[in-house]
DNA sequence: ATGACTCCCAGTGGGAGA
């Protein structure tokens, strides 16, 4: 079984590539973050006629996220249950046993300002939520684009970006938070090639010259620890023309 | 180098992303 998660930035502009992906990748189940879509402008019908069924939601311009599954998708749950908020950030489903979760974590802009505070509001909020949904559901798996590159070998220029955003102690201190709760970076559960990275800049041939960060994720509870098989990051589409500035990362369990 | 690119909504510029 095969789950994969995306940020595919802007679903209007990038649905031919999300077909293409799926023809070539056909995992079980994916979650795609900033679909900057309205509900009622989601383009559903192509991706049923791919074999998927998908749950959507979405907002005007930002964020906006779906869940796509070749097994029909139950208990759907749209952002974090008690948790106001006017962003469309969240969508959780239980697919084939497990629970899943496709989470587009706030960026946070700059250390200090109103959206870092946000981002660690919204990241103290999910992980109550998880906390309880690993109760109810032992066997979960919590991806997407965390926007926290975890640590220093996830960053091609780690002084550089040392303090700044995705990078501040605060940041990494909320995903340890996530792990403590019994969440394992499937990534690091292998070797991996070093300079790995999800994502890269659009400016600078950032791409070209590997320079970007590792900050989309894919946890799995302590109960799935042993049922996974490998953990990639496809940067195959990162490299078509118009590209999301992220890659799909890819998780293989048995 | 407080940049660089891309997307969006707007409307011939500016915010946001990361």
């Amino acid at each position: 079984m095969k789950l994969a998660t995306w940020n595919v930035n802007s679903l209007a502009v990038r649905l031919p590539q999300l077909l293409d992906w799926l023809a070539a990748n056909p995992v079980d189940t994916l979650v795609i973050q900033e679909t900057k879509l309205t509900d009622d402008k989601f383009p559903h019908a192509p991706i049923e006629a791919a074999g998927y069924e998908v749950k959507w939601f979405g907002q005007k311009t930002y964020n906006g996220v779906a869940l796509l599954a070749r097994t029909p998708p139950a208990d759907i749950v749209r952002n974090i249950p008690g948790f106001v908020d006017e962003q469309a950030r969240v969508i959780a489903a239980s697919v084939g046993g497990l629970r899943v979760i496709g989470a587009y974590f706030p960026n946070g802009q700059e250390p200090g300002s109103d959206k870092f505070a946000y981002k660690m509001r919204w990241c103290d909020a999910l992980r109550e939520w998880v906390k309880d949904e690993l109760v109810r559901h032992p066997e979960l798996v919590l991806m997407g684009d965390f926007n926290v590159a975890p640590e220093d070998r996830d960053v091609h220029d780690p002084v550089a970006w040392a303090g700044q955003i995705h990078c501040t102690d605060e940041e990494r201190a909320q995903f340890r938070g996530l792990v403590a709760l019994g969440l394992v970076d499937a990534f690091r559960l292998f070797e991996q090639p070093p300079k790995s990275w999800s994502w890269w800049d659009y400016r600078n041939l950032a791409f070209r010259k590997n320079q970007g960060l590792r900050i989309d994720h894919v946890l799995v509870s302590e109960a799935l620890r042993g049922r996974v098989r490998e953990c990639v990051i496809d940067k195959a589409p990162r490299k078509n023309e118009r590209p999301s500035d992220h890659a799909p990362v890819i998780v293989t369990l048995g």
